[in-house]
Formats: C-alpha cells, structure tokens, sequence
DNA sequence: GTGAATGTTAACAG
DNA sequence: CCTGTTAACATTCA
C-alpha cells in the first residue's frame, strides 16, 4: 500500500506510540538497534513513503518498498525486519528497508516537495520540474525528489486528471498546465488520504487499471520505456504536446 | 503454476 | 567519469 497517502494513514495508526518509552528494538534489518532501548519515541512523522520513528538524537527511516507491511499488535510467523516493542504494544514491520539518520531529520529533508506536507511549496516543485526539461511527466512523477510520495497509482490519476499525456516532455507543456498537473498530485494525493482515513481502504480510480474513463473513452495501457512499469491514459482526454 | 503488483538501488554497459 | 539501462530483492494475491 505504500504511497505517501498509505503512509500517512499507517502514521496515524502508529501515533499513539508517541512518547512512549522503547522496552526493546531490533529486527534483522536493523543494526546497532539496542541503542533505542529505553529511550523514548519522540514521534512518527513521514517524508513521502518514509516513515520516520523519531528519537533524540537519530531517526529510524522504514521503508515499505512494494511488499512491506507495518502492523500494530500483530505478528506473523517470518522474522521481523524491524519492531519497536513498548511497556504496552509493540510495532512491527516486515519486508521493510530500514536505515539509520544520525541528528535530526531535518538535516535530512526537505518537505517543501512533499505532496502531502503543509509546507508543500507549489512553486519550488515547479522550479525543480523545470530543472529536468528532457524528463517526460511520467517519469519526473515518480523522482522522489520533485514530487515526493508519488507512487504509480497517484501518477496515472494525476496526470488524467490534469488532462496531459504521460509522455510529454516538461520541456513541451505550457507552463500554465505543469502548474495544473502540481495541484491535481496535491489533490489526488489528498482525496487518496481521505478515502484511507474514512474507510481505510482507496480503491477509487479514473483510469489506473481501468479500461474505460468515467466519461467513457478508452484507457490506453502501456509500459514505460524506462522501468518498465505500466501506464494509464486516456489518449483521447490527455493531451500530447 | 503464472504473472503482476502501491519501489528503490546496486551493478553494469557504453 | 557520467548516463542510462538492467537486475535484484522480497511476498501476496488473482
């Protein structure tokens, strides 16, 4: 489930933790985990799909990647990558990359490109496109350095809902409608979060894995040339410049 | 049994 | 050395 709007849902989830004190960390994925014992969770905040266990002087980054899964009070039967257990209930997470930060994590984001952030800054993400003229829009999409916490599913609603073809250029699209395709990750982004916290599941799409738009064309099924992975589209209601 | 899936990055080729 | 492509990783579900 892991794009930014899943992984602030599952944030949420976590919230509770906050403040608590850690009884005992680990998991094979996490070295030199005895460090965190006894000490206290400061918070969990996320920058795109990390998820971000927040402690004095170092953060715990998770990452999900496409098979990872966090769960609360719940434990399979395969070796945890990563836990956090406390006086009462414990986090674990499995098939998770996981890495130390030392310091504080704002020395090592920048959440002005977050797509779910309240720092979110429009206008610096556009600076940051317009940086990578050659790049078409699916791909400068998915750089977690310009739009961070897109996912797959985010760019294809997106980029339908902005009207533009995943193939153009940044370089080819009025810069009145890059500005349209910003706002429509920000909203897609934000109505997937909605949907999550309401009902805890997203499964609303226009065109991802669809065959037909709401308004009845047909959905265009294609795999990118770099990467490889499948694309949604209308070619009919995306325009190709 | 097969294939595909919400992701990233190390390794490699040119 | 830089750039772009491929492989690898690991699991669950249809």
């Amino acid at each position: 489930m892991p794009e930014a709007p899943a992984i602030l849902y599952l944030r949420d989830q976590l919230l509770p933790f906050k403040g608590k004190i850690v009884k005992h960390a680990g998991g094979y994925n996490v070295p030199g985990a005895q460090r965190f014992h006894h000490k206290k969770l400061l918070d969990v905040c996320t920058w795109g799909k990390h998820l971000l266990f927040v402690f004095k002087d170092a953060t715990i980054k998770v990452h999900l990647m496409l098979f990872g899964r966090v769960v609360v009070n719940d434990r399979s039967n395969v070796n945890r990558a990563f836990f956090l257990e406390f006086a009462s209930g414990e986090i674990n997470g499995y098939l998770v990359k996981v890495a130390i930060l030392e310091g504080k994590p704002e020395a090592h984001y920048d959440w002005r490109t977050d797509i779910l952030h309240h720092t979110f800054s429009a206008s610096y993400v556009m600076e940051k496109m317009m940086e990578r003229p050659s790049m078409m829009l699916a791909d400068v999409l998915m750089d977690q350095s310009v739009f961070t916490g897109v996912g797959n599913k985010i760019r294809n609603e997106a980029l339908y809902a902005a009207g533009l073809h995943p193939f153009n250029l940044v370089s080819a699209v009025p810069e009145r409608k890059l500005k349209h395709l910003v706002a429509a990750v920000r909203k897609t982004a934000a109505a997937f979060y909605k949907d999550l916290s309401r009902t805890g599941v997203h499964n609303k799409f226009s065109v991802y894995k669809k065959e037909y738009t709401p308004t009845g064309s047909a959905v265009t099924q294609k795999k990118l040339p770099k990467g490889g992975r499948k694309i949604y589209f209308s070619e009919h209601e995306q325009e190709l410049f």
